[in-house]
DNA sequence: CATCAAGTTGCGACTGAATCGCAACACAAA
DNA sequence: TTTGTGTTGCGATTCAGTCGCAACTTGATG
């Protein structure tokens, strides 16, 4: 049984060749369609999420969308992270704690994938294989369990950061 | 391709008899053995951990610890928990966030499981299988990363409550 | 078994993420 | 345009977790 894998870098995400790619259906669209109520800050906080590369904490979205609304608060960044999670929009991600409690948070793809976070340089790569979507059927079927996420979170060290260390 | 797989809600962990066994090696021990300078607060704190057969967040085992040392700080409960993290005798939890935004620690079991959480009746049933284990040796491999820890985490509804819903 | 340096504890002050109630405001349906 | 309902900004607040420091333990050593 073989299984092909995405490994990939944060920004290389979706522009991998040797598996089904990874695409991320547009918020904003979503929102439209169920009837969410549209608001500048929403409009700008979806595009935002969205569009970033990087896995974003509550602290640096609020940054990026003061650069375009200075009068924005707070409580709508964390107030409009609540209605994408609640509507299964972005998935929420630890990252290992590899800086910090913070959340980081990523606009929900077509596949799941686990994250790997390097203890030593801090990389972040993603990860997507037929073996994991097994795992979820294979979860669902034994135990009857109804799955709305699924996080897996890998701690370790990068090929790389593995080599040096030894 | 057959996978035996290990479901359990808390209370049940380790006495599967499905497959592997799930067994804790004793911290206590790992500790001497290590070299860890043993006080009493740490025996206490270590102690209630092993033993317990829930997951425990900081605060409960502060309360836990203090019905035998009153005395006994918070601090010292999160010193001790960054400890035996550190050494990778433990593993921390989210289990998906469903009460609040502590973490829950668990001693670490001489197999990996994901935690599924039911986000209607906050039952929290673990899951180890081989499955589990070749996915993870199939991340290690086709991106030379060095694994140290996993989390798997699932959200969703168990059995019950998924019927319940529909 | 007394000594003592190094490691650990309790304390209180502090940080940083996230939440809340409320009055002012904006959206979109009519 | 109007209107009611949902959303925002604000400030105060909560809650988990961290830190510096003086007092105290531990266990290795003579």
């Amino acid at each position: 049984m073989q299984s092909v894998a995405v490994v990939a870098t944060e920004s290389q995400l979706g522009r991998s060749e040797n598996a089904t790619a990874i695409t991320r259906p547009s918020l904003m669209k979503e929102l439209a369609r169920r009837g969410v109520r549209m608001t500048a800050q929403r409009r700008l906080l979806v595009g935002i999420i969205q569009d970033s590369p990087r896995h974003l904490d509550a602290a640096t979205l609020l940054e990026l969308a003061k650069q375009r609304d200075p009068g924005i608060d707070r409580a709508t960044v964390y107030r409009t992270i609540a209605l994408l999670k609640e509507r299964g929009l972005i998935d929420e991600l630890d990252l290992m704690h590899i800086e910090g409690e913070k959340h980081y948070y990523e606009a929900k793809t077509n596949r799941d994938h686990g994250h790997m976070a390097c203890f030593r340089c801090g990389a972040i790569m993603e990860y997507a294989s037929s073996s994991f979507e097994r795992l979820k059927q294979e979860i669902a079927k034994q135990s009857g369990f109804h799955i709305r996420v699924v996080r897996l979170e890998v701690g370790g060290f990068c090929k790389r950061c593995g080599k040096a260390a030894s």
